[in-house]
DNA sequence: TACCTTTACGCAACCGATTGCGAAGTTGTG
DNA sequence: CACAACTTCGCAATCGGTTGCGTAAAGGTA
């Protein structure tokens, strides 16, 4: 029962009598061959079951057919839409994908990163984690000319692709649209400042708030750490416990708004007449909640496939310039369910 | 701005004036070499910026430290849950995962299969997808002893590692439970009947009717090609427009559990009294929608971890054994909400 | 001092594909 | 018919560790 070895390309230069580099050649369609040669090289690899181990051509050509990728956890819509994308476009271009999460963890992260770095693999693709604030972590890659492209949650300070949504404007749009439904105090769930999705989307809020003549009220400004479920419900009670309650909310994430509805529900406020609400990304549970939550949509697939493709297509171009600060932004989209609609619009 | 080459063992061998072999021996903490050397050379190699190179090593010894991956598609509750699990056990075995998705088409998982096995991975874990039929494609693995574990999709007629839930049991409890609560005509939402994850509940399904002396409706049974929301829409619909609509539903996944309950609502059904509803998987969505949909808890974070860790122990116990049925299953539990819950138990 | 073990390390083949350079064979041109 | 210009293919080095086998040096014993 002992293994049959693999069939390799000696083994076919010997069968039919050539050298290992006109098979070589000829399995990749080199010119210098000749048609003949060429089918008939393959016509007997076929036969001899022969697969190429890409491993020797990775070692040899210093260059693997694999994308690393590092984000801080799979098992979150967003992120397991971004992967899925990334996985249609890698294998459409015949790369491989290997995952890493970091649990939000900079230590972890800094680790993956070392991890893909020695795994050779050819290009990155990185969702930053929340704690992260350093991240020289990454020079290694541009050292090595290691194509690097930052998805959604992106460094400021490291210049190389980026695959982002337009958060400033997003942010922007929801609070608009609390206030056309008449909102005049509005809450805002927002996550880590240090990353720019959350720092954006504020801004956003802040500037809608300005221009509409609304004032802003700190005490309105909640700042989660993880954004869980938990910490949207404690932050709903808090604020609905306050003298002057807030009338509507614009909520960071998906999982805090719905987490606000279910609270304002069990505590009698009518949604979204006393209090409107609305998230961000269009998660499933988004759709499921009763009153539907309103949302902004975030092409998250598109957007694992937008970050993949940069990457195939800067391997293919020979020309590589030193600084790439190129940015990808993506559409959004504000979704009105009824979780804020207070009127027909 | 040309690039450093990668410092290798020939380089650290040149510096300190020995071999690569006592090298590559030291690096590894071999026993025949003395401490003072081992010492010295983990200290150059740590000073000089040294990175082992995985393909060359993996080119000799014929194995990589990788994991491959086939699943249906990441962006599933569920199997973003059981990705997760796999990642974190590999991690700490050192390991690197590669994900393929092969959206439930046979032809992919064929592809995906063949592209993992070229790319040399040192175990799999496979989820089946939904139109598979023939598992000839798995031969090859277990033709070169790679270790192979199904998980929770499993084939009957492939001899090898399995971690999964006891699905008739479970479709068992969750039919008993409805009939503990009164109802008489409990209707089943089936997936592919190929799949056992689906036969088997519904197996659970008719022999818990049939202990309790329930009539057994062949009409009350539907069977899914996609187990989609719009699916479980249309023949919640169908269900409630019959001459004796059923008062129960148990569905093989929250998905068209949770369009049920939403179709009900919509049509003015009255849930849990006029139809109790339990689904499957403890989805984020089953415990967002109201009533909270009863269900049944799926260990998936758990069950990566399993699989993972069969992959790591059996590549680290040089006694292969050709037959490996091992099994493995993991518990669930009936979830109670209100869906179902029609008076105090 | 002669001889036997250990200890510590080096030699060199090897894993399988890639590729620059060169050469033999073929076709074309005047 | 001679020489140029392609075509088509082989030689051999190379990528960076791994490992069986061999040997010199060090320590031990009678």
């Amino acid at each position: 029962m002992e293994e049959k070895k693999d069939v390799t390309i000696y083994d076919i230069a010997k069968k039919l009598k050539l050298s290992t580099s006109t098979i070589s050649r000829a399995l990749k369609d080199h010119k210098s061959i000749s048609e003949k040669t060429i089918e008939k090289v393959k016509k007997t690899a076929e036969e001899m079951g022969y697969r190429p181990n890409e491993l020797a051509a990775s070692l040899r050509s210093n260059k693997t057919k694999t994308i690393g990728v590092l984000i801080s956890r799979i098992n979150r819509p967003f992120i397991s839409s971004l992967i899925s994308g990334i996985e249609i476009a890698a294998q459409k271009g015949g790369f491989n994908v290997i995952i890493t999460q970091s649990h939000d963890s900079y230590q972890d992260e800094v680790n993956n990163a070392k991890t893909l770095y020695n795994s050779r693999v050819s290009g990155v693709i990185c969702s930053l984690a929340m704690e992260t604030r350093d991240t020289s972590h990454f020079q290694q890659f541009l050292d090595k000319k290691i194509p690097l492209v930052f998805v959604d949650r992106v460094p400021k300070d490291v210049n190389t692709y980026r695959v982002m949504i337009d958060n400033y404007s997003a942010g922007y749009k929801a609070t608009k649209h609390l206030i056309e439904q008449g909102c005049k105090r509005i809450a805002h769930f927002a996550g880590s400042q240090y990353r720019n999705i959350y720092s954006e989307r504020k801004r956003g809020y802040i500037d809608a708030l300005k221009d509409y003549n609304l004032p802003i009220d700190e005490d309105l400004i909640v700042y989660f750490t993880t954004m869980s479920y938990h910490e949207g419900e404690k932050a709903t009670n808090k604020l609905l416990d306050m003298k002057h309650p807030p009338d509507g909310i614009f909520s960071a994430n998906d999982t805090t708004g719905v987490s606000a509805i279910q609270c304002a529900k069990r505590r009698g406020v009518k949604i979204p007449d006393e209090l409107a609400v609305i998230g961000f990304n269009n998660d499933p549970i988004s759709q499921i909640i009763d009153p539907g939550l309103s949302t902004i949509t975030h092409p998250a697939v598109k957007m694992g496939q937008t970050a993949a493709k940069k990457i195939l297509s800067h391997l293919k171009n020979p020309d590589k310039n030193d600084e790439i600060t190129e940015i990808t932004f993506l559409n959004t989209e504000v979704l009105i369910r009824e979780s804020s609609l207070r009127k027909i619009l």
